[in-house]
DNA sequence: CCAAGTTGTCTATTAGCATAGACAACTTGG
DNA sequence: CCAAGTTGTCTATGCTAATAGACAACTTGG
């Protein structure tokens, strides 16, 4: 709780790890809103501005998140998401401890460009199901994602998720028992309005977009999709090896 | 070896760690010559003045000592010397991996004071020798100490030291088989010119001084003596309970 | 709607950090 | 004794950290 003088570490330095180390064991939890700017100076005896320079490296690494006229909340921590072979939205969210949820925002048909008829071994303009959703753990909003599903093969995809609100089970009704990811692509973007809108973020803020491409066990693609994260939200893990 | 930046933590501090680490895992061996000021600085690719810094840090705390001229030297790690009711200079230097060695320097007869009297048991005016004495450990010197005995008890002792080169022997050969330490008192003073010559010590330079009395087993005095040491060498360790 | 409390932003000042260059003072090896 | 290399000290400059105060913009609870 106290600071050093002249120890070569910067004063807002010293009120940033104090309050990480807060965050890590458990005094601050995610989610709860820290103490007043104010009275954070008081119990560190800096002034006001020292620890608005902490809490903004902080909010920098996501760690934390500042509201005007609100106060400053721990953010909670972000999901982990293992980019493996065996990729499922819902045992992901669900081993994590939160509850997994899609929601429908649209459905219609489209025509296959060339990119996505090669990603699902279809002829250019082949008739297609594209199905935009947004999927959560808990309430939060993880990702946005559009889909692509061949048409013949999948018909009626779009009211079928709208029941069962999950790939997965999507991909069941229609006789997939088993499927896997076989191509994932991954670059970043800042979130345009429409994101923004979808994931509750803020405009400007940063997304992960993931291509992928689901095929079943004798790898033919089955469906291929756009999927836009929020990067504050979640952290990839590429498990290597 | 690289330095980060605006991390909050200053330049120097971080050359300070940085050598420091050196030293602890033996890169920078005890008594050796660190590198010249400019080469640390094109290491770190910083300023000079930076690594000034950083290493007026370190002398500070007693790691390093700079030799103007000649370099910038790893300080030997201090001896530990425990002050326990059996304190044996010889076995405290020996444990510690070092040559433990004595050397008389002058010997003489002397009349009681009342403190020594009193310390040693005896009447004022009883006639003592007193033996001047430093002790070494490898070739370094650690402190000088004068000794009272008294004469009656240990004739001759002057040149009994002369031979054995230590107290636990020049006791022996007087028939004690065993003694402790009844009482030992810790101050501190500036090096004068008579310590710093023994000591090889700079003029100006702490020494610690200790008063202490042993006796036998049947606490009855045998020597009292008052050590100086030069502190930049020893670490004193008061075991508590 | 209001008052209290919060974060956001601006100006201003002081102190320390880091750099740069020059030279003095000293040691060492030849 | 000299030359090279070392640490010590001085001046100077630009940048960042830290402080201080004031007010705006916003949220919340009553």
């Amino acid at each position: 709780m106290s600071v050093e003088e002249s120890s070569g570490v910067a004063l807002w330095r010293q009120v940033a790890d104090g309050i990480e180390r807060g965050i890590a064991d458990g005094r601050f939890a995610a989610g709860t809103k820290l103490p007043g700017e104010v009275e954070i100076a008081e119990t560190y005896r800096v002034n006001r501005h020292t620890v608005r320079r902490a809490l903004a490296a902080l909010a920098e690494r996501g760690l934390v998140r500042a509201e005007r006229g609100s106060g400053t909340y721990v953010e909670a921590q972000r999901l982990a998401y293992p980019l493996r072979s065996r990729t499922r939205f819902s045992e992901i969210v669900g081993a994590s401890g939160h509850e997994p949820r899609g929601q429908l925002i649209d459905a219609c048909d489209e025509i296959a460009t060339r990119e996505i008829a090669r990603e699902l071994g279809l002829k250019t303009g082949a008739r297609l199901i594209r199905i935009e959703s947004v999927r959560l753990a808990d309430r939060m909003p993880i990702c946005v994602s559009t889909t692509w599903l061949s048409a013949e093969r999948f018909p009626d995809a779009g009211s079928v998720f709208g029941n069962v609100r999950s790939m997965t089970k999507l991909l069941a009704h229609y006789g997939v028992r088993d499927y896997r990811r076989s191509s994932t692509r991954i670059t970043a973007a800042i979130a345009d309005a429409t994101d923004a809108a979808r994931l509750d973020l803020a405009l400007g803020r940063p997304v992960l977009v993931v291509d992928a491409t689901d095929v079943d066990p004798s790898d033919k693609p089955l469906v291929t999709k756009r999927s836009r994260f929020a990067a504050e939200r979640v952290e990839f893990l590429v498990e290597n090896g």
